[in-house]
DNA sequence: ACCTGAACACCGTTCAAGT
DNA sequence: ACCTGAACACCGTTCAAGT
């Protein structure tokens, strides 16, 4: 197990993905940088080669879902023709990854400001989406596309946040997380 | 500054006082039990006396946010007669609360989930507001009540969380954050 | 009943030293 | 260039002892 030396870079995506299986085990409140070294069978002070700190660690990792998420909403938002459709297929597939990965979801959205949503790819893709339904006249097309947009990712992001923290029956929803979210923007958007 | 001791239950006071000061100064991350024993002048392993443990302190805190969101939310909700506007305000004064209590804010939705939002008191308002509204039938009756209320709570959760990490601009407002909720619950509502 | 003092294992971080 | 080993101040928690 405990290895002399890692080739380059080698270490540093070691350490990123003992940091993912941390935060799966245990959650983040109980998340050590020691222990990311432990498991990666180097000494306390290495990461310190790779990170400026433990900080660094963390945003690298939240850096790696805002990339699974990219991905995630690109590949649904390319399997439908139906803008509606798509629409809902997105909300969807935003809680569905918050329940299927919800330690990278957490740090995601506890890390450092420059990592938000807003701004980045996987909103140009949501916002997208909107345009094309109000082209299509699926959507009002009074508030605008960004607010429209953002008013959206709110939801699915609070849905998200709120159902990972209540069992469902409180939401008085038996169905699958992700059913969450297409009855919430359906009722909504009165789609 | 160093007392010798405290009368019947005014250390737990003095302990949840302290822990909300560190909050709003230096955030969750910083957050240290010792540091809170240090400024109510007491050992380490004093609050033990008044909690099991770091995460009963905290929950203590999360209880007192949301009793103060309750409150605001009732005031709020006596402030007008009309469905719409009422509806439009919680949402303003949802958003307000996250904004002049993120230290709060940001305790109670990561204390144990035993208290979660929907079913405290705090929702139920949120509910009557909403069955109004259809009654007067502001809002569609379709989605049923409970649907709807969660929906609403989950959007203003999401504002709330997102606004909070990013600069207003990036969401298209340069508007207080209360307008924010507003704008967005007419967007979506249709009011 | 409530608090202190000392102790434990653990943490994040630094730095000189090894290869 | 990359990692070790020892060290530092700090953490959460426990427990015997004091009043």
């Amino acid at each position: 197990m405990p290895r002399t030396s890692y080739h380059h870079g080698a270490l540093r995506q070691a350490l990123i993905d003992g940091a993912r299986e941390i935060l799966a085990e245990r959650g983040h409140e109980q998340f050590s940088l020691n222990e990311v070294a432990r498991r990666a069978g180097v000494s306390t002070s290495a990461p310190y080669r790779h990170f400026e700190n433990r900080d660094e660690l963390l945003t690298a990792v939240a850096a790696q879902g805002y990339e699974t998420l990219r991905q995630s909403l690109e590949r649904t938002a390319a399997s439908t023709a139906d803008a509606t459709e798509r629409l809902l297929r997105l909300g969807g597939a935003y809680v569905r990854f918050s329940h299927d990965h919800p330690d990278l979801f957490v740090t995601m959205f506890r890390s450092k400001p420059d990592a938000g949503p807003v701004g980045h790819e996987s909103f140009e893709v949501l916002l997208r989406a909107v345009a094309d339904a109000q082209r299509e006249r699926v959507l009002s097309t009074k508030p605008s596309a960004e607010l429209l947009a953002t008013s959206i990712w709110a939801t699915l992001h609070g849905l998200a946040a709120l159902s990972l923290r209540q069992p469902h029956e409180r939401f008085g929803m038996s169905a699958p997380p992700e059913d969450l979210a297409t009855s919430t923007l359906s009722a909504l958007l009165g789609l």
